[in-house]
Parts: structure tokens; sequence; C-alpha cells
DNA sequence: CTTGACCTTGACGTCGGGTCAGGGTTGCAG
DNA sequence: CTGCAACCCTGACCCGACGTCAAGGTCAAG
């Protein structure tokens, strides 16, 4: 007669394995001797390999035992059920790997390749750091939320970049990071967003909504605005008193207009 | 300021995922508001996204924590460490479902196709199913302990069972299924087991021990033959009267021989 | 007799949350 | 003003397949 540890070494497991089989209703449990001790037979240890067999494929403990009570048409349906989610999971990972690799290559994280180009153009333009890593913060959330109106965004975005006029006021509007709500620069700055705000609705005239952006995450993005910015609450109120309201996707003041403008900055 | 339930559908999770968060330390508890709600700024959400896109790609969420603060350098090296995992956890499926696809094709589980091979021959030769599986058995515990001896052994068995003497002498220890202790067939079938081992012993005579058989093993399978065959402690006496001692590695009682035979039986 | 290796039961930890239970808060409609 | 639904809070248990103590009893050898 063997005891647990015999049984165990037999088929190549732990002591604990079998006393769990035993919890789980696997393995029958055996006979005990006069001190209390477990004593099997040869039969357990056949039972137990096979119960290993199975768990060795993969099969979940759950469906072992009618596994080992299956005929064949049963044992090939459950065998196919348990290949097909191997196969799942082993799909998963390979979506886990292609992913992690893509983070390895990336500037921070989570961020499309075009992205990381136009940051990348930003800190090249002499865009402070600070500023750079708001922009980027600002598009993890846009492609969390929407990532397939990146691209299109993106391509604006970098386009406008390379105007320089309109570089200089996005340099200049960075330097809210540094100004305070009573920064004397504030008023002029406003004129100036104020007055290419003007311009840009004026040549989307007529135009379809171009980015049809979804307004919960317009106010999230103006809420990160306003946290990254000391000076952004006062810089939206100059706004106000310019006839446009909000930021990431500025509108005029007035119920009645129908035109939008397209997003001026994050 | 965002409830935790917005947070949550930003980053596309669940409020009790941002719960699990806070309490693995991974996203800094919030200011709650006057009635104990946690409120959230955009920081949080970019926060949690970051998170999520790591977890995404399969890390662990305990080394989430140490990646969001790692450089360049560090991210790349904890990268390729999980990918490693990533990989290796594949290929264990990979090899899950390979071995699951064995199963689905053989006779019962974990035997070898050679082993299959003779249970059938068995099967056609006229032994009885219940012989036939207890022979199954055996093998199961002679694959588990010693997988790379089946081969060679098998092919030894497999001769056997085509000598028709012989045949009939297996046919006939089969029937020690149905008999008990005192069954008058015995002494008859031990002289013809006798006979055969001592012919093979023989023949035999100077040959190096061929199968170096693992001593708790046959002590196993003596044992899964006492268990199965209600005479077979009978035989194992009657055998012993005749100068033989075991079963599966029969030898000569006296201490003194040194020559071995070939296992017997199972 | 002691020592160390074995056995017993019981309970907690792993990982990433899901799912109650039991209660308080908020916001909107009637 | 009052419902009511939808939200929030904490605390607790659940899954799988065991690993790992803890605290104590048993066995074989020196």
């Amino acid at each position: 007669m063997l005891t647990i540890g015999q049984l165990a070494s037999y088929a190549g497991v732990t002591v604990r394995t079998v006393r769990h089989y035993h919890a789980k209703g696997l393995l029958p449990e055996p006979e005990r001797d006069r001190s209390g001790y477990r004593r099997y037979g040869a039969a357990a240890v056949v039972d137990l390999v096979r119960i290993r067999t199975l768990a060795d494929a993969g099969v979940p403990l759950s469906r072992v035992r009618e596994l080992l009570a299956a005929d064949d048409e049963e044992f090939g349906a459950a065998v196919e059920d348990i290949d097909r989610r191997l196969l799942a999971e082993i799909r998963e990972r390979q979506a886990h790997r292609e992913r992690i690799a893509q983070l390895a290559a990336g500037d921070s994280l989570a961020l499309p390749p075009e992205v990381v180009a136009y940051v990348d153009r930003m800190r090249e333009l002499g865009f402070g750091e600070r500023l750079v890593e708001i922009e980027r913060d600002s598009w993890i959330l846009i492609a969390a939320q929407m990532p397939e109106q990146v691209g299109p965004w993106m391509a604006m975005k970098q386009a406008q970049l390379e105007d320089e006029s309109l570089r200089r006021l996005y340099l200049d509007v960075g330097d809210l990071v540094d100004c305070g709500p009573d920064d004397p620069r504030l008023p002029a700055l406003a004129d100036r967003v104020a007055a290419f705000i003007e311009a840009a609705t004026a040549a989307a005239e007529g135009a379809e909504e171009e980015h049809p952006v979804n307004d919960d995450l317009v106010a999230l993005l103006d809420a990160a605005f306003v946290e990254s910015f000391p000076g952004a609450v006062r810089m939206l109120e100059l706004l106000e008193q310019r006839g446009w309201t909000g930021w990431t996707n500025i509108r005029r003041r007035t119920p009645a207009a129908g035109a939008s403008a397209p997003p001026a900055g994050c």
C-alpha cells in the first residue's frame, strides 16, 4: 500500500495536488490506516495519471471528471471545445505580444505613429517639454475615445504646425503654462486667438462639420486644458468677452450660430 | 469634475476595476466631495488609460507601476521580460493543443501508439475486455514512469503475443481474472508459467539485463497485479513453491542467483 | 530517546477583477 | 414634495489550481 507521498511521486505531482483532487472529488478518498494516514492501491496511481494527462493537456479540472467518464463522441466534442479555448488564449497572447512590441517602440504609451511624429516635431520646433507632454496626454485621451478620428485630425494639426504665423500663435499659447490668471499678456493673446478663429470660421463657411467630435470628449479635453494651464480660466473668460465659447471645439457664443469652427487646440 | 463611473466609462473599464487599481496603488485616490464620492480630473483619465494600455498588452498589474515610471532602458528590459513570458505561455498552450489532439485520437488516455496497437491486437486475439483494461492500465503506469522504455519492451511483448503456445499461456493466465484463490486450475497454471520462465531464463543465459526496470515500478506493477486478480496472491505462493519470486520481474528465489529473467507479464 | 521525514487538517495567498449585500446620494419627473 | 432610477460608498466572497505556512501527530532509524 502506498502513502500519499509515494502516490504523488509515482504520478509526478505534489502531495498538495493529490489532496486538492480529493477535495474536488476527482480522485476518491482511500481508506485510512489506524493512524489516519491515507493508504492507496496501484489503481489510484492509474487514476491519478489519467487525471494528470488531461490536466497537462490544458483541460480545466472542472471538466476532467466528465471527460474521464465520457464515451468517444462526448470526448471528441469536449476536446474540440477545449481546443477552441486554448486557441483563443493563444491568440490573445499573440495580440498582447504585438501590442507590447508597439509600446516599446513609441513615445510614451499607446500613441499612434502620427501622434508620435507630431509631438517629436513640436520638440524640434522649440515647444517646451511641459507643453509637449500636455499635448501628448490630450492625444492619449482622443485616441482612447475615437481612435479612428486621430488620423485625419492629426493631419490637420501637422499642417497647422508648419504654418509660420500659426506656429508663433501656438508657441505663445504654450506660454500659458507659465502665466497666472492675471498675466498682462493674456488679453493680447486672446485677441490673436479670436482673430485666427474668426478667419478659420470664415474660410470654412458652408463646409460641413469636419470632425464630428463627441461632446463628452470635448468637455474632457477642455477640462484637461483648464487643469494644465493656470491661465486657462482667464483665457476662456477673455474669449467669452470676444464672442467665443469653449476651447477644444470653439464656437460663437450666440446660440443662433449654426456653423462651428474646427478644433483650435488642445 | 468626474465621478468614478464617468472616469471608468472614458477609459472603457468598469467601476470595480478603477477601485481595484486604487486598492493596488496604481491609481492615486482622488479627493472626495462632501458626500464621500470620489471626484476625478482629466489627468486621472490619462493615468487610467496608460494603465489599461499596459494591462491590455499583458503586463501584470504588479509590474505596471514600475513600467509607468521606467525610463526607456528599463522599459525595454521589462518589455522583453514580459514578451518572454507571453511567448512561454503561448508555447505552453500550443503543447496543450498537440497533446489534447493526440488524446482524442488514442485508445483511452495517454498511451503511446505501440501500446494502443498492442491492446487492439489483444482484443483481436480474444483476450477478455477486463484483462485488456488491466493490461492497458499497467502500461499507463509504465509509460508514466519510464516513457523511453516503452518502445523496446513493447516490441518484445508484441512478439510474444504472436507465439502460439505462449499466447495460449497468456490467455489462460487471463482467466485469473475470474478464479478465486482456491481455484483448482491454479497449480497447473503455475507449473506452465514456471516452465516458461525456466526456458526463457536458460535462453537468456549470460545476456545482460535487457530492461533495467526501476524496483519501485516493479513493486507497483506487482501490486496492480495482485489488486486486479483475486487469484494472484495464490499464484505468487505457488510460484514461490516452485522456486520463483515476484511477477513483473520474476526471479529465482535463491539470493545467490545473479541472472534475472525478462518481465513475464503485467 | 531523539531526530528528521513523513502524515494530518485548516487557513490564507495568488491574479484581475465579477458579483452580491446593505446602505447613502443625486438628479429628474410627476 | 415625493418617488424612483441611477449612481455612489464599503466590505465581503467568488473563480482556478494549487503553493505555502502553521500546529500538531506518526514512523523508522540511529
